[in-house]
Order: C-alpha cells, then structure tokens, then sequence
DNA sequence: CTCTTGTGTCCATGATGCTAAACAGGTTGC
DNA sequence: GCAACCTGTTTAGCATCATGGACACAAGAG
C-alpha cells in the first residue's frame, strides 16, 4: 500500500515530544497542516513535509528510512542480559544483538531527587546502562519508564532522554556512552 | 537550501532509460507533471512522487537517500583512462577513481618482445580477455597459446600465468577482473 | 465556579498541484 | 519535400493542498 507518512510523522513528533503546535510553530506551517497530514487527509507536497522535518529536524531521507513498525529495543529486563564474562569477572552485555556497537563506560550516582536538568539531553552517539542500586525514571523519547536495580536502557543519543532520580535512596548506574563526548 | 527533487527524480529517471512519457504511462500520471517536477516547478504530493516513484520502480527511501551530485562517472575517454603499467606494457584503467569497484577492466598494450615478467603472476579472483591487436603468448600452468585477434581468455588468477608478446607489431588486449586488484 | 492555557479537530477560502491537450523541436523513412 | 513518431515544454482549468481562525475538550490556577 502507500506509505502511512501519517503515522510516520505523528511518531516522530511525539519521540522529540512536541505539540502539533509547537511543530507547526518551529516549522513555520500552521498547526492545522499538522493535523490533516497526521490523520492522512492530505497527502503534503515534498516541499511542505521537508518545511515541517526541518522542524525537528529530520532530513527525508531519514524520515523515509526509519522503520516504524519494529522500534529497536529501548528497555532490557534483568535476564534480558547477556552474560560474556566469566566466573570471577561477570560481563553481562546489554543490547548484545544491536549491531555496530561502540561503548564508553561511566558509574553514575544520582542523589534523590537529582535529575540531568530540566531539559531533556541529545546529542550524538549512543548510550546505555545499568541500575545497580536504587530507583530511576528514564525518559527516552516520548516514553518513560522507572527503572530498578538489575534492569537496563540502551538508546540512540539524539533521542532527547533525561534522567531523574525518584526514589529516597541514592542510584547507582554503570552506563555506556559512545562516541565519547567526554 | 531545499532538496533538489526534480533533479533527483530526473537522474532516476535516466539512469533506467525512460522518456518523460514512458514514465509517465508506468506511473499513471501525465507526462506533464513529469515535466513540471523536474523543472521544479512544482513541488509535488508526497503521494504523487510515490506513484511516479513506483513506476520505476523506487521507494521513497532511496529516492532521498542516493546521492544526486557525485554521479558516477559512466562514459571515459581515451585519455581518461589512468596507466598503471610500464613502458613497454600499457596497462590502462577503466573507472580508476570510482570507489568500492567490483571489477578492473583493463586496456592492455604490450610492445614487441614484452612481458608481464620473468615469474609468472598469481593473485585472488579470476580474470578473462580478448585479443584486439597483434599476437601474444599466454602461459596459464603448464599450457601454452598464442592468440590473435578475436580470440579470448578466461582463467582462476591463483594459476601462475604470464603474458608475453611474440609478434612484431603491438599486441592490445581488452581484459577483466574481479576481484578489483588496483 | 471561572479563567487561562494547553491539546487536537474542523471549515471556508486562497494557493498550488495535477491533468488534458496543444505546442515546438529532432529523427527516421518514404 | 512531408508525414509519422519520438522527445520535452507550456497552458487553461479543475482538484487538492495549505492557511487562518473557530471550535470542542481537558487540566490547572485562582
């Protein structure tokens, strides 16, 4: 069938967490435009949907390209590791089946209640991690979860993510960014 | 500034050998939209550019995704050809600076009395070539021919082999392999 | 409760895409 | 010569897109 831009772009503006207005607005089309295209009622010339992804921005090529049936995975369950170490040293691998992995390994230690800030943080790379002690709300994109101890994150950077700390003990992570941008 | 489709879609277009028209039919548009879209007159319905798209066919992913400015170059004059050879063995390439080549496609001069060397060569893939010009000696394992013109070559490069040209005139020979060894 | 501010949707109208057909130029064959 | 057929371009008119604004609904603040 054709191709649902649609739902493509209705899912790309809610993974960068805007309105229809606020698109419209950084795009500099109305927020009507948004709505139409969104429920497929208009088919957008080339012109005006390459006006609305330089709202976010996305290249259409990039909007083409992304699959928006099979989202790669965000969240890894406690045995949803894979474990490549041995018995004295345990290396258990998160997203050990995404390809093309490049890894930097941080700890990171949130007090309670501490968060990265009040706006979400994007930039290159990848990242990922684990929660070794303690509980964190992750949001990633449009979607939040709270994770415990054992479970584990893997995402695309330029996803706008942000970490919070919503529990009264301090939380420990190991995580692992790449290309380093420290 | 804005992607340039009707250059895009025009490239395309030529690259599977359609007339505006021919296009056009495949696609069940006019062959004045074609027109208008490749002069970027206008700037057409994502769902337009899809039909046209699939009439070649496309998808809207690689039509964004190819790259319009480095055209490959498909035509090489005499003197486009780069000499990788001697001075008495000519070896001229075909498509030298294209990247990621499959394949080495040579115009072989070889003066009166020369040869590829005194030990015969073996490397990966398998080559093959016909004799334009003149008479050459061609030793692959333990066999030997001469060929003249209009007669041909196809063998494992692992073999030892050894070009050698016994006439008294130039001998010119046009040859393949793959995989690329330049 | 009202008022404000956010969300997405709907509608009339002007802007633009798209079609059908005519047009102009080039090549082939009679 | 010209007729037939190809090529890409242009134009009048109709269909569709895109806008500006109204509308309905929900969540908070006072």
């Amino acid at each position: 069938m054709s191709i649902d831009v649609g739902a493509r772009l209705r899912r790309v503006r809610l993974i960068y967490g805007l309105s229809q207005r606020e698109l419209a607005r950084r795009a500099g089309v109305t927020n009507g435009l948004i709505s139409l295209i969104e429920q497929n009622r208009v088919s957008p010339s080339v012109g005006s949907l390459k006006k609305v992804l330089d709202g976010v921005p996305m290249s259409l090529a990039e909007f083409f390209t992304i699959n928006v049936d099979e989202a790669p995975q965000i969240f890894y369950g406690d045995d949803e590791l894979v474990e490549i170490g041995s018995d004295d040293v345990s290396l258990r691998l998160v997203a050990a089946q995404r390809p093309a992995r490049q890894l930097t390994i941080l700890r990171e230690r949130y007090a309670p209640g501490a968060a990265t800030g009040d706006d979400a943080l994007s930039h290159r790379g990848e990242e990922g991690g684990v929660v070794v002690r303690g509980r964190i709300e992750l949001t990633v994109g449009g979607t939040t979860r709270v994770l415990g101890p054992g479970e584990a994150y893997y995402f695309s950077s330029t996803i706008p993510h942000r970490f919070r700390n919503v529990g009264r003990e301090p939380c420990e992570i190991i995580s692992a960014s790449a290309p380093p941008t420290f």
